[in-house]
DNA sequence: TCACTAATAGTCGTTACGACTATAAAGAGC
DNA sequence: GCTCTTTATAGTCGTAACGACTATTAGTGA
């Protein structure tokens, strides 16, 4: 940052991406954005634009998750800021840097209207053929940062509706993660964390007509990172 | 990263900043520059500088590195993207949007010379009173990260040289974390984790005059991930 | 030779966790 | 009503990992 007139610099032009992740039906999913012109039309992109005068990455990246959600109220909701691409060949057009971000949605409207995005669609994780630019690189490194941020922070919290059961709050982790766990060790793990859930006083749901004993019901607590931490199982590599 | 064409665009400046991190005599320190330039002239700041234009952030902030610390070589050196700062105020003379950078050295070059910096110095990461800009923010995140990565990765070998001894480690994460660790119970963990370390041969040295036995000398292993993880011991809350 | 220092070796008790069994409370089908 | 299935909840048992601690070894400096 010293020596502004020693160098010859190139303007920029800053955008952000957003990996907008959420669980539907027990399976990864995110937002995505079919493309209208070239390069890639009619490629899956992640939803994103460019970082207005006045604008912090930040800033850029709340609006553009509200146009593109349709959500009225984005305040609460996880944003989290990844890395930056900048790749001087990543854009055949011009010289673009993305700045990139997860964002997770408890759960999924479906019309997405409102936005001005063209056709904008959940898909699953699994199954985005390649997407446009170099965005398969970020949603890959999305689903990494998560898939780590889940062992030692509370983070799981974001993907759930202010109201929760153990059991979803399971299928967060497992479907993050692609692995099994063992739901009364899972329980006792969540539980004697201090901060981690809190029990709703009278919180016993019957919610969506399922099966089964109905699940007590929990909030979030007030921890935000989790000592010591919930360790995904390790692969079993093959000897 | 759709409708270029719907939003007018600002050009940025794009620079990279560094927070280059070593051990000196048992401290944290941080390689700083002086600023002879407003504003904030006078003042100690993290080195850096524009990215080209054909560079990529990460070709920046290596070749800024070389620069500044005059290593004739620094591709071994790990060098780990922060995250962006953007706000629109964060420099008061135009937009500029920084990638911010750690970087890891193993012994400090103490003349610093080669690179065109005004005045380049090592100071203590405690003690270096305001930085200019928001680089005690960055500076702050740099240490936040590293400290992080300790624990789930094999990063403190970043820090030693390429053979060093146990101790050396210890005093690795020692001086990151700012707590004393148990010696016996630090030796049995890095040992007993496959790949963290391996021991060199013939390896017994006496390194500089120092007292007490002479301890066996290791390489950094072939594993990058710890699993289990090295955790910090938890800070004692007043209750 | 005697402190002193640092590395190395090992013990012991507790915690945390993986694997597992058992019970409780609901709905579905008959 | 009854049974089967499903999901939540409760608890047990053995082991791996870790914190705290003691002891021994091998060097330096007074």
């Amino acid at each position: 940052m010293d020596g502004y007139d020693k160098y010859a610099y190139e303007p920029f032009a800053v955008t952000v991406d957003l990996a907008v992740l959420t669980l539907r039906a027990g399976a990864l999913h995110v937002l995505l954005v079919e493309r209208g012109q070239e390069p890639y039309a009619g490629t899956w992109a992640l939803p994103g634009g460019f970082v207005l005068p006045d604008e912090s990455a930040e800033t850029a990246a709340r609006r553009e998750l509200a146009e593109e959600t349709g959500l009225a109220d984005v305040s609460g909701l996880h944003l989290e800021q990844l890395r930056t691409y900048s790749e001087p060949d990543r854009d055949p057009r011009m010289r673009v840097v993305s700045v990139a971000f997860a964002a997770l949605l408890p759960h999924a409207p479906e019309p997405l209207g409102g936005g001005d995005a063209a056709q904008a669609r959940w898909l699953p994780y699994d199954g985005t053929g390649p997407l446009a630019f170099d965005h398969d690189r970020i949603l890959a490194d999305a689903h990494d940062r998560v898939g780590a941020k889940l062992e030692y922070s509370c983070l799981a919290t974001a993907f759930c509706a202010p109201e929760f059961t153990l059991g979803e709050l399971q299928r967060v982790y497992e479907t993050v993660w692609g692995t099994a766990l063992d739901r009364p060790n899972f329980r006792r793990k969540v539980l004697t964390t201090p901060g981690f859930v809190e029990p709703v006083p009278g919180g016993v749901a019957r919610l969506t007509g399922g099966r089964g004993k109905p699940a007590a019901l929990y909030r979030a607590g007030t921890a935000t990172t989790l000592h010591p931490p919930l360790l995904r199982p390790p692969r079993e590599g093959p000897a």
